[in-house]
DNA sequence: CATTATACGGAACGGCTGTTCTTTTGTCAA
DNA sequence: TTGACAAAAGAACAGCCGTTCCGTATAATG
């Protein structure tokens, strides 16, 4: 069940072609990058990856041609897939709340992708960008994204989005309910906590990951 | 610079099909998808998209489709967007440097996974993990993932590995040579820079991303 | 009103693309 | 030798696919 030289060739320039292009090539392509001259020697080579379980095809598709995975991805585990995130916006002190639901939103569309490990559950998980330098006292600077489970509760020491409605801001703080009043806890112990009456609290949801990408 | 309904449904579409066939559709099948009887709009809608830099085309190629990232990272969407990266050790200040190379290291074997967005290059990336609130100043903390690439300079503004030689102590700080002299600047603009002779700096990489994971 | 830009529909053109058919070559067992 | 079979080559076909051209509708602008 070996491959001959020519499938090794063949697969070689598939999984070039596709980090190049990310899409797969036509078998006139694959044909004159190996130096087959015939298309249809590429389709019956390309037949014989198939049984041998190195690729997927979709018969009578232009391009419909899939690499199946190797080895050559270990990964941890557990993490071997993506997860898309709807990205909703931007956050930030002072102005308006986040929006969410039908609301019109500037990133309409834009989606931002997590490896699975880091969001369990993709319901209700959307992400945020933060303007300004607000969020400093939660160690979250402009531009970072911050991926958020959208829910009106939370267990204490959960980072929070919280709005406090008397001053209509937004932030990021851990959240210790102390029976009458809430201690909002910034993520830097160096900044003090403030405490707000918990009917002035309205939870938008809990922080699940904050992603920083310089450069 | 918003996107019509059409262009959003077209483009979730394509990150659909994508996630299933793992190469992309044609024009006909986006606007059978999304409701376009013309092929002629499609392309017309593709070239905006283009414009808006959400995809990327290639002419007169069949399927020649590629969704672009975000304006910060996200997947490809074409299911080959994981990247494994090396979990070395971890950071703090006052005792030792990161360990590099063939040295014994505790987390041997392990990697993290994050989208190839976020890391371009993997080749001599590796990831160390925050132990201790002494990098609080870089907005890391305890806990955080720090994904480091290896190199021995740097570019003025680049958030680096600086191992201080005279205080055997590592930090993360944003670099800005200054003559002799190179000044470290804090994440957090209301820290204070310190400044160090440029011979008692030895820089052990730049800080490609923060990840930080909570609940 | 005329002008311009944006968005959409329909139709047709020409090249691309996978498939099929026919033929040839080389190998190996009977 | 003969027959079977894998592998390859070339040519042709039908359908796929991106592009282009022409026309219409709407809104904004002056």
């Amino acid at each position: 069940m070996n491959l001959s030289e020519r499938q090794v060739r063949m697969l070689e320039f598939i999984r070039a072609y596709l980090r190049e292009h990310s899409y797969p090539p036509t078998i006139r392509e694959i044909g004159k990058a190996v130096g087959i001259p015939s298309t249809s020697v590429v389709k019956y080579n390309l037949e014989r990856l198939q049984e041998k379980g190195f690729i997927e095809r979709s018969g009578e598709v232009s391009r419909g041609l899939k690499l199946k995975d190797g080895p050559s991805f270990g990964g941890t585990g557990n993490g071997q897939g993506l997860v898309s995130i709807r990205m909703l916006g931007v956050i930030h002190a002072g102005a308006s709340t986040p929006t969410f639901g039908e609301e019109e939103d500037p990133y309409a569309g834009e989606m931002l992708t997590l490896t699975v490990d880091m969001v369990r559950d993709p319901k209700d998980v959307y992400a945020l960008q933060v303007v300004g330098d607000s969020m400093i006292d939660a160690l979250v600077n402009e531009g970072d994204w911050v991926v958020i489970k959208h829910q009106r509760t939370a267990q204490p020491r959960d980072m929070i989005v919280a709005r406090i409605l008397d001053k209509e801001e937004t932030t990021l703080k851990y959240y210790y309910p102390e029976g009458e009043r809430v201690r909002l806890q910034p993520a830097n112990p160096k900044y003090d906590p403030i405490y707000v009456p918990a009917e002035q609290l309205e939870i938008q949801g809990k922080v699940v990951a904050v992603v920083r990408q310089l450069q």
